[in-house]
DNA sequence: ATGCATGAGCC
DNA sequence: GCTCATGCATA
């Protein structure tokens, strides 16, 4: 239902629209990914080349890792913040070094050069991987746009939040998405958000790493000071009647506030949240000034456990190719007694924290 | 708080 | 099949 968590109830929000302007939600996904592919991608053919010796070799390491890790070595925290946090209260527990890119006197090296793939092999504490760079080449790479995507699940509520904008370059008549995404984007850096209707035109405050953390920093404090779950926030948002927002889960809450969420994903929602905090504390304030009137199915998913002997496998063979073939993928998922599926979903989802985690670096 | 999964849009 | 945004399930 909603939080489990023992905290406040939630007071129930006005559906009364906020008196903001999300005129801009800019995702264009699509952009920040071309940003970011800077990289030439050779590594394909540097890996077809060591075939069959590297998958050897990257899982001789991981046998080599598993047993230096049972003495006593980092288990690889690939989980990385959006940016660099030196202030965060952050209430509970953050088991994630979130600053773990600025220090660290040993290895690293956030952008390698393929070449250096054996020196990974090599090393017993590797932790952090080559660079594995997208790039259109390698075997695809879309870029999804979508900003607020709903899912769709044939079992589940909807979660409303848009059908709209899934490709800044098209659909721009979405409220969300009149930003017509500029293809040509500065390296690296920003998200190409685009430019509203002359409206309101993305700031570069807007996006800047260094508010986004600020704001979720704020937010959160606000919240907690409401006495309102992260659950509680995410099922709020549809009562902000937002064209094409709808609901979004405690984990995006918690990811929004955590800053793990990809820069242009962090843009996108700062606006919505906004809108419910104001809203929120709007609704506080009045209910504070007037204490007097009313006061007062389907099938479950199952979530694979990849054991950590396996985990590390995994992440030896990343180090040494981020983007195995699927001819690569079965035969990995075949010698660590996975589905093949598993084994290339866990890419995947490694690629998206790599991503992040360079990003908080390079910002 | 985070690991694995799903689905959209794209190549 | 990939990326990306997001969610369910769970540690």
């Amino acid at each position: 239902m909603m939080s489990m968590n023992s905290k406040q109830p939630h007071f129930a929000m006005h559906p009364t629209l906020p008196e903001h302007k999300y005129t801009s939600l800019h995702s264009s996904s699509e952009a920040i990914r071309r940003a970011c592919l800077q990289t030439p991608q050779l590594q394909s053919n540097i890996f077809a080349s060591l075939d069959e010796t590297l998958l050897a070799r990257a899982e001789a390491l991981a046998a080599v890792d598993i047993a230096v890790s049972q003495g006593k070595t980092i288990p690889f925290k690939p989980d990385a913040s959006y940016h660099t946090m030196s202030t965060v209260p952050c209430s509970s527990n953050s088991p994630v070094p979130l600053s773990h890119h600025h220090h660290n006197p040993h290895h690293h090296h956030q952008n390698l050069e393929p070449p250096d793939l054996m020196d990974h092999i090599v090393s017993p504490s590797l932790s952090l991987m080559t660079g594995g760079h997208e790039g259109p080449g390698g075997g695809g790479g879309g870029g999804a746009g979508g900003l607020i995507s709903t899912s769709a699940h044939p079992h589940s509520h909807m979660h409303g939040l848009s059908h709209l904008s899934h490709q800044a370059s098209m659909n721009m008549n979405s409220p969300l998405t009149h930003h017509g995404l500029l293809p040509g984007q500065h390296g690296g850096s920003q998200v190409g958000t685009g430019l509203n209707n002359g409206l309101s035109t993305v700031n570069d405050s807007d996006t800047d790493p260094r508010e986004l953390e600020a704001f979720a920093e704020r937010f959160k404090q606000r919240r907690i000071k409401l006495g309102v779950t992260q659950a509680d926030v995410g099922g709020a948002l549809a009562n902000l009647k937002i064209p094409g927002v709808g609901c979004l889960s405690q984990s995006t809450i918690c990811r929004f506030e955590s800053l793990t969420l990809s820069h242009n994903n962090m843009i996108a929602l700062k606006p919505i949240l906004q809108a419910w905090l104001e809203e929120a504390e709007g609704a506080q304030r009045e209910k504070m000034s007037k204490p007097d009137i009313l006061n007062g199915g389907e099938k479950k998913r199952k979530r694979t456990s990849i054991a950590a002997p396996e985990k590390r496998s995994l992440e030896a063979y990343f180090a040494v190719q981020p983007r195995p073939s699927s001819e690569k993928i079965a035969a990995i998922a075949e010698k660590l007694d996975l589905k093949k599926n598993v084994v290339r979903v866990w890419f995947c989802n490694q690629r998206q924290k790599q991503k992040r985690l360079k990003f908080s670096a390079t910002h």
